[in-house]
DNA sequence: CTTAGCTTGTGAATGATTTCACAAGCCATC
DNA sequence: GATGGCTTGTGAAATCATTCACAAGCTAAG
């Protein structure tokens, strides 16, 4: 296939937010200039975006919104549940533990950890925390797909490359620094002061 | 000034972390491929991104460390210091109130609002939380120049209309909806569920 | 003062993404 | 089954972002 940018990949997930809004709603169709108001683009984005993936729609009709929602989900590997292992039982770590959005969309936490004795052991929401140094036996066990990083800067480059020797391809990073992870694995990051300074910035240069 | 793409500014903000690492370690100079390396683009990069705002470097030598964090605080706004709201104090919201790396990076946090009764009136880390029917009144006092919000889905777009009607003009929003601003608000969102779908799709079609 | 060795700053070239614009196709109506 | 009113899917054009490549300029050394 066609590298798909990311931007792109970015909007599916934005467009079927709107078509599952839709559906409760009781539409049965939906045009790809409706879907592009909600989601805040132009319908010829919407459409090109889908022909990455194939053609969904009826010309003259639009999407049917329940296809559309499958066939979203399958682009994205949505049919699927998927593990998740959270490093690092934080402020940011139990929050997310105990954040129940992710079941709901597909993600299952399978596991939590941590260093400090103190938590080791305790319930976050039914899920018991466990000790980091048994981080790579639990991920053999576990088989989590996707690890979430929520421990500090310093320790999230040693972590990082602990879950991915361990056998897991993709890493969400909440710790404020920049990792470097082995090709084939992909890394994404959340870094809360850097939205804040793209927000310093807009209003420092008054964009809109 | 000429229109500056995201991407340049969130680099920038990159830039400015290696810069302050590079500056702890004691070093007085660097050139565009070393701030390259570090991370992950090229030093034509570097130095078109820094074009953007101005020359900082002198030709056969590099950039003076000290001197591009200064200049890169600037061209970002960060030698003030923005007043912060965060609404909403669930489990997300006080993990933030509580994060102390934001007021090193010159965001202060200066208010928390929640509905819940029996979280009014709680201290975060020194922070009273506030009722969120006060929003109005405290935003008026507190003269906050961002607000982020960690509000349930459904509550997300009222609240993004009071505090902009109330003045801010740059909000974050952690609640997993999209949201619409009004002109000359700047609204950036963080949605763990997106990014969790990237990591998915990046592992069904085998990318690295 | 001149040369050698670097590194910046920047137009030009390339590459990527978005937008345009329209033929093709579907449905409902007559 | 032909017409009109829509909407898709998609090459082509336009816009935006990154990379290339090199003149200009600085320092150190002789």
């Amino acid at each position: 296939m066609k590298h798909i940018a990311e931007s792109t990949v970015r909007r599916l997930s934005l467009y079927l937010r709107f078509l599952e809004e839709f559906e409760a709603q009781g539409n049965a169709t939906i045009s790809s200039g409706e879907l592009a108001q909600s989601g805040g683009t132009t319908s010829a984005q919407v459409r090109k975006d889908l022909s990455f993936f194939g053609s969904f729609g009826k010309r003259g009709l639009g999407y049917t919104v329940k296809d559309l929602i499958v066939s979203i989900r399958e682009i994205l590997g949505l049919q699927q549940s998927w593990p998740i292992v959270i490093v690092g039982a934080g402020k940011i770590g139990a929050a997310l533990a105990q954040y129940h959005g992710f079941a709901t969309r597909g993600f299952k936490i399978v596991g939590v950890f941590d260093t400090d004795p103190s938590k080791v052991g305790q319930k976050l929401d039914g899920m018991v925390v466990r000790a980091e140094s048994e981080l790579e036996k639990e991920i053999g066990r576990l088989k989590p797909r996707i690890a979430v990083l929520c421990v500090p800067a310093e320790a999230a480059q040693a972590l990082l490359d602990r879950v991915t020797r361990a056998g897991v391809r993709a890493v969400l990073n909440f710790a404020p620094t920049p990792l470097v992870v082995p090709k084939g694995v992909t890394l994404r990051a959340v870094n809360m002061a850097t939205e804040l300074e793209i927000l310093a910035f807009a209003l420092t240069n008054g964009a809109a």
